[in-house]
DNA sequence: ATGGTCGTTTGACGA
């Protein structure tokens, strides 16, 4: 089973490379963020004629996710159920594929660390926590991906120094990053690959993928039952590459039969 | 040289 995620930067922009990728990499279940879609613009028949079926959560304009499946896709549900408030912005899916339940996130930038966006983007990292304290359980098979906009440490970031004083590399949001692996999940990319370097995201400016100036920001966190399972995490540049590209790459997890 | 690029859009704003 191979589950992927990608935030393409506007699913319009990016549908021909997306569904270029889904036919050479044949993901099981593909989580995309940023689609930029709002719910009936979705382009469902697209993935659909490669025998996919989807979930969208987006409003239009901005953010956007959705959970792409080949092997079932049950129980969905756009936002939290934490019992609070509604999310503003469209920012969350769930679904039920192939017996593991998936998310598709897409955590708020923040902006900078004096910006209200940045205390939005604490609290929606503890309505997560939230929303898997309400309706898992660390015994799940769980799967919790997306564009997290933190790189974990160091290792992360082409340079710690920038990250000092700005968002991605603050310590109340790596806390809280830390706090979800405390309650049951692993950020399994990095339990297969140890060293510093690997990134998933380069800024469209200033050639910085080309020099390898880019960040980790796009995470796989699974529980423990699928972290065991897990036979290779991957982050694919070549999408990262060529024409029109997103300033993300996918991130993909194979996993053995359960 | 304090910018640099994309996507939303058609003027900024968000990332």
């Amino acid at each position: 089973m191979r589950i992927a995620t990608w935030n393409v930067n506007s699913l319009n922009a990016r549908l021909e490379r997306a569904i270029e990728w889904v036919g050479l990499l044949q993901p099981d279940v593909l989580c995309l963020q940023e689609t930029k879609l709002a719910d009936d613009a979705f382009p469902h028949e697209a993935f659909a004629a490669l025998g996919y079926e989807s979930v969208h959560n987006g409003e239009g304009r901005w953010n956007g996710v959705a959970i792409v499946s080949r092997v079932g896709l049950s129980d969905t549900r756009p936002g939290f159920a934490d019992g609070g408030a509604p999310d503003p912005d469209a920012r969350i899916v769930w679904a039920t594929c192939g017996g593991i339940r998936v998310a598709s996130c897409y955590v708020p930038n923040g902006r900078t660390l004096d910006d209200d966006h940045y205390q939005y983007k604490l609290a929606w990292l503890d309505r997560l926590h939230a929303d898997l304290d309400t309706n898992a359980t660390p015994a799940d098979d769980l799967c919790v991906v997306g564009d997290f906009n933190i790189a974990p440490d160091d290792r992360d970031v082409y340079d710690p120094k920038v990250l000092v004083g700005a968002t991605h590399g603050s310590q109340a949001e790596r806390d809280r990053l830390a706090a979800l692996l405390d309650w049951g999940l692993d950020d399994v990319f990095r339990d297969h690959h140890e060293e510093a370097g690997l990134y998933t995201w380069w800024d469209y400016r200033g050639g910085n993928f080309h020099k390898r100036l880019g960040m980790r920001i796009d995470l796989i966190l699974t529980s423990a039952s699928l972290t065991a399972r897990s036979e290779r995490v991957l982050c694919d540049r070549n999408a990262r590459k060529g024409k029109d590209p997103s300033d993300h790459a996918p991130v993909l997890l194979d996993l053995s039969a359960s």
